[in-house]
DNA sequence: AGGCACACTAAGCGGCCGCTCACCTTCGGC
DNA sequence: GCCGAAGGTGAGCGGCCGCTTAGTGTGCCT
């Protein structure tokens, strides 16, 4: 399993892109024990017991512990904009790009609660800089969606009387489902999704 | 004022149940400081500070700074439930008392923001007994909601296929407004409570 | 074989944490 | 005027925190 690391939820992550090894192994630890118990409840012995490594590993690889967190946002935030652009610019009407976002991103928050968990709740813990890195991309994610809910109100598809509320609405009900979705709960990750892209389907007033 | 206190954040908090005075002070500062920066990221220090005190003071009316969390959620969950109970048990038919339900219990969540952020989002922080008592409320909360739509399923007010999944996606959307509102921001919790009422109703398919 | 960059560890530093304790004030009841 | 209860303080204890440093093992280049 050179690509892909089976974490104790059972989720597959693909983190490939952080490397060396050790690297990467601390970092799906922090990003479990962020998950689990909070950034500032998570001690650095504690991720590096995690990986199976000392403390003053964590340090070779990362300034602080803060820039572990920082990474995590940040390629979280990159994979799940990336999630929606792929949607957005897919093929259909507005209507079935909104449904593709809207199913792909909550699968996304569904299976890989973990990771969205931080990514979506600790952002707080960032340092002014990083921080504001992060909020960038956030109102990218924003305008993704606002784009398409613009577009089927333009073309008449969707009836929507304020597409900045009902974006926020959206987006919100989406990332939520970070917060309460359980793996071991009576709905998988598609289900959710495909439920959610009907739900938000009626908000925007879509046509069944 | 003798019943309200008016905080940082320009919010009226009636925490007049809590007393004596001194116990009131320090567990309004505690729900400014958790709300702010985090429960586990807050210091007994700085919630004595706050409210004028020395650290000693807080362990005069509380034992722990985890008892104090527990009463803030206690609180808050209460109230939250009484909205909630108050709306289901009025008068009109399902459609009029979910809209009802869905835009007083979103004016908490967006003009009680510090509060309902402490109250949702710190559940985790909590131990084992005291968690229990919590999430047996919130299983009273859910309980409320989904009997209004079950009520207008059963009516044919509504047409919602999956009455548990849709409970769930309203409650959620409700309570991530604690997460995203800003009271520097564009919208009042009363503007926020009625396009989110126009937004269920529309998600369980009500006439309009 | 020698040298050296790299990854890692054991030990520990300074500091802040939750919480306690000895002591001090204020105040109502008799 | 005395007393005990209640509410407060300053100082500080034991412990864990993020992070650093000195030293060790390992493998590649020459």
């Amino acid at each position: 399993m050179s690509a892909a690391e089976e974490t104790a939820g059972g989720e597959i992550e693909p983190w490939d892109e952080v490397t060396p090894d050790a690297a990467r192994r601390l970092l799906v630890a922090a990003v479990e024990a962020f998950a689990e118990r909070g950034y500032h409840a998570t001690t650095t012995r504690d991720i590096a017991g995690r990986a199976g490594m000392s403390p003053a590993a964590l340090y070779i690889h990362y300034k602080t512990k803060e820039e572990l967190l920082h990474r995590i946002s940040r390629i979280g935030h990159d994979r799940a904009l990336d999630i929606l652009r792929t949607a957005a610019a897919g093929e259909g009407d507005a209507t079935r790009r909104l449904a593709d976002a809207v199913s792909s991103f909550v699968r996304w928050h569904a299976g890989r609660r973990t990771t969205a968990r931080v990514v979506q709740y600790e952002l707080d813990a960032l340092g002014p800089e990083a921080r504001a890195e992060i909020l960038d991309l956030r109102r990218q994610v924003d305008a993704e969606v606002r784009g398409i809910i613009e577009e089927g109100a333009a073309t008449g598809e969707f009836d929507v009387p304020d597409v900045h509320g009902t974006t926020l609405a959206v987006l919100s009900l989406c990332i939520d489902v970070a917060r309460w979705f359980n793996v071991d709960g009576p709905r998988t990750p598609e289900e959710v999704g495909a439920l959610y892209a009907d739900l938000v389907l009626r908000m925007v007033g879509a046509a069944k």
